[in-house]
DNA sequence: TATTCGTCTGGCAGCGCTGTCCAAAATCAG
DNA sequence: CTGATTTTGGACAGCGCTGCCAGACGAATA
């Protein structure tokens, strides 16, 4: 391994001390600009890369965070990381990916191994790590930065990125009952899921704005799992009468249920509506496209990392925009 | 944020020196059982975490390796990071994630800034930054330690993982000649994937064993996109006759053929085979699930880390089994 | 018994930076 | 022109560990 050079050889060859290489790295002040740029060229000429171990050693401050996530979607993890790093990136900071589970016994005394051992500045949680009430109260004891996205429980607690699920929720129920649904069913997913019980408060607001009264018999639980839509959707094929429209609580249940439509040989949309939520790769990869809601994912974590290390929003919770995307797996009711 | 125990504190506790401690901690020899013990006793009570930082900046080694990757599917992208963090964790190493871009002008600068900035220990590469000779060279010229994950090119330089994918691409497309098919159309993925011209390498060797002529214009060249398989099926149906089956060099092509024969009302399989490659989550989630090959993605990425990290297998490159699925988008070829 | 060896333990330097304090030079005020 | 202040840059300790060396001790060998 060709030794790197360090901070010393880089003070040498500018001629300067190496505590004003120091400074021009950190960008402090105090250092004329004729210093700074000559140091600077020889940073660039000797391709120098300050040790992070070191910064972190020395410093306060390691520039470094985690991310964690207990989440079974691709999508949902890939655009999470995405967003975050991203941010991250960009001032600075380096990101550090820590899948966990969030049954497991040891969550808290994990995390807080994780925190001691690399020092980290900070903290991103989503879903469902979001809702653990032990390591929430453990990091504030902590009194460790963190900001959580998209968080179901204590929503006004601390830092945090959401999108009103319940607003979106509504907004795909109307669209249903605008298309002459009545008898509209709907796939809950997890109960450590948060969202899903908003997405099941907007739904049932919804309907009960229109008239229709909520039928507790109409809900089916999930997990969010594909498979798991699929036997929701038998179960409801298997009634009699068979509801017209079905509000999958995530769009991988919508997929389960798009596939047992499939199979039972149930025209989609012209005998059964479906409608997902996330705006996943497979919304757009199953046929018919799927009908859902667009969550920003990857902007809630670019935000989430903007928030805690920038601190550039006014409030510490900030709320993104959804998206209707209308598609081809609803439509009109079929006429009784 | 409470100060947390350093090594001196844990060595004035149990009585002993701090380079005992440290001893105990990296497990060497010439430790007493009974001071070991004691030791441990300490740390565990304490709750002790040695440094990251400081360990990195005093050693010789970083505990720290990275994984490059410049890939679109999340899939993929999530199976290879679960796969690779779990061997890292057994074997006490951390993971640095670093998706990047292998069109970048700045690629080997960025890597070898990463590498100095982290003292990384390795590396571990994917498809298709497998494939840039200045990268390999540079990490040569470094001596740094790195795997490679399913290399296309110089299978046999250096460290690295794959799977049979010649062999595989015969064994689907003699499961579509076996169903009568003749004339099978192949979608190929971008040049910049080698695995795509192995996978064409396969595909042809199987035709041509069963005396079937190769056909360059049923080579249709994608990107490895949902879209671009739907554009590429277009091109295919428009022909007379039509191909009988199609083979997508992966998921998300063969995926998007499907749409494409749902929207064109052709019928899968009765009038039309589709065979994928990958096994995502995508081929249980369209409809009719995929005929596709099993990818042992998180495997792959496992046994990468292992090989860099500890080194268990005798051979430099360790070849892993992949799978046929057959489910149900392939079937016998129309009549005539 | 004298000598070598292996096992256990401690001392100490130093990894490459940042934080703090201090000195010299440049600038300003009176 | 002197003294006070600000700007600029250097000296030095020390962050929390590991690597290397040395010493103490008992066991094995000559």
């Amino acid at each position: 391994m060709s030794s790197r050079p360090t901070i010393k050889e880089v003070s040498k060859i500018a001629g300067v001390s190496f505590k004003t290489v120091s400074r021009v790295l950190n960008n402090e002040k105090h250092v004329s600009e004729e210093t700074r740029r000559r140091v600077e060229e020889v940073v660039a000429q000797l391709n120098f890369r300050p040790s992070h171990a070191a910064r972190t050693l020395a410093g306060r401050r390691s520039f470094q965070v985690a991310l964690l996530y207990d989440n079974p979607s691709p999508y949902y993890v890939f655009h999470i990381q995405a967003g975050a790093l991203e941010r991250c990136h960009e001032l600075g900071y380096r990101l550090l990916m820590q899948p966990l589970e969030s049954g497991s016994r040891d969550l808290v005394p994990d995390v807080l191994a994780l925190v001691d051992e690399a020092h980290l500045d900070g903290l991103i949680l989503s879903p469902p790590l979001t809702e653990m009430p032990e390591l929430i109260e453990a990091l504030d004891k902590r009194k460790l930065p963190y900001v959580r996205i998209a968080p179901g429980l204590r929503k006004d607690h601390g830092l945090a990125t959401t999108m009103d699920d319940v607003a979106a929720a509504r907004e795909i129920t109307r669209h249903l009952i605008d298309l002459g649904h009545r008898a509209i069913a709907f796939l809950r997913g997890p109960e450590s899921h948060v969202s899903s019980a908003d997405r099941l408060a907007g739904y049932r607001q919804e309907l009960e704005a229109h008239g229709i009264p909520f039928d507790p018999a109409l809900v089916i639980a999930g997990d969010y799992s594909f498979h798991s839509g699929g036997a929701a959707a038998r179960v409801l094929f298997a009634r009699e009468p068979r509801p017209t429209a079905i509000f999958a609580g995530n769009d991988d249940m919508a997929a389960g249920a798009l596939a047992a439509a499939h199979e039972a040989d149930i025209a989609v949309p012209e005998a059964l509506s479906i409608a997902g939520f996330d705006d996943s790769d497979l919304a757009r990869a199953v046929w018919p496209p799927l009908t859902t809601i667009r969550q920003p994912v990857r902007e809630l974590a670019y935000a989430a990392a903007d928030l805690m290390l920038a601190g550039t929003a006014i409030t510490p919770q900030v709320m993104l925009d959804h998206e209707l995307k209308v598609r081809a797996t609803t439509g009109p009711a079929p006429k009784a």
